[in-house]
DNA sequence: TTAAATAATACAACACTGTGTTGGATTAAC
DNA sequence: GTTAATCCAACACAGTGTTGTATTATTTAA
């Protein structure tokens, strides 16, 4: 039984990467699922003995990308410099940059952004109320405003042919947070 | 000459409302014209006279729905707020409310969040430097943080059951702005 | 002013591509 | 030798996009 479980893995994951290099090029509606098993070298019925069709297949990888609750230091985090774990988004974005770039683009999958902030934002809102659910409408609202913020600044980063070094990157983030990006910009008008 | 116009324009409106309606119920990829064209009430082949596919009545739903440069006044509201136009975007997201709200979901399309910013960023940029093209990253950075923040918190807004007062939330946008998400977080945090 | 010619709108039918399933062949595990 | 997994060939079906044609409005010319 050992060896055809590693087979079905490695089957399966030729299809995922055969899938994934081509959802880089368009979008998955044009995918067809001949050519994915062309790609991974397959019968196309194969493909259906691991995947229902090829959304099934990006909704499979988007879960091993979505930050497991238990690995993230829940509160620790928060408390240090009280907002938004920037250094921990970072990490995120960056070390799943080949995928993020690209479920996270216009050509992307808007679901994704989704499931991104659903399982973030009750984490946020019990560090701040100690509840997942939101006590009060201005809390709610800041964090949704918060958090696309940081998910777009991110995104924008990590598909930049020349992005910014890190700390400065890291630097921006507090200060937009910190002082508003209003501040920002105005420094910006005087230069 | 008068009324063929008139009936070209009366089928092409058909056809994209029987599209609208039903990508209001599900993704794009799951819509066939000739679901379309049953709703609309013409034969199959009648939709290519008009469309090229699904994607296209999309498209040039969407081209209406972005706003016109010209139509935006480009930097008096600039200038009298010194910063976004709040009231312009709430503006436009309440009129298009209906449209929006689908687009800027989970089951929307992503392209189009791209869009809008890809209109209302250079207006912005040439507002603060007097060019399109980004002078500095911070600057750059700090419009795709907000914007994102913006069209975040917005989208949020129009697709809630029971939103926010108009008032209410063009006062948090303006102190998230104007003193950082940071601070009303951890107003929050104290009650 | 009316009848014929033209151009628009809509549709039926056709060839083609992709889908998802079923039943069978091959090969590893027991 | 039996069982069960992996893979595949073939089938019925659904959706696509095009082509040729009928119908009706507009224009032209007698």
């Amino acid at each position: 039984m050992k060896q055809r479980e590693s087979i079905t893995q490695h089957t399966r994951q030729n299809i995922i990467d055969a899938f994934w290099s081509l959802y880089c090029e368009k979008t998955i509606d044009k995918i067809t699922v001949k050519e994915i098993t062309q790609k991974a070298g397959y019968n196309r019925s194969t493909f259906y003995e691991y995947f229902h069709d090829a959304y099934d297949v990006l909704d499979k990888l988007e879960e091993t990308l979505i930050p497991n609750l238990s690995e993230l230091p829940p509160i620790t985090v928060l408390s240090k410099d009280f907002g938004l774990p920037t250094d921990l988004f970072m990490d995120l974005f960056e070390h799943n940059k080949k995928y993020y770039a690209v479920l996270l683009s216009e050509n992307g999958d808007p679901a994704f952004t989704s499931r991104l902030k659903k399982v973030i934002k009750p984490l946020l809102m019990s560090a701040f109320t100690g509840s997942t659910k939101p006590i009060n409408h201005s809390l709610d609202y800041t964090l949704e405003y918060t958090l696309s913020a940081m998910i777009g600044i991110l995104s924008y980063w990590i598909s930049s042919p020349k992005p910014l070094p890190n700390d400065e990157l890291y630097a921006l983030v507090h200060k937009l947070m910190q002082e508003g990006s209003l501040k920002i910009l105005q420094e910006n008008h005087a230069v």
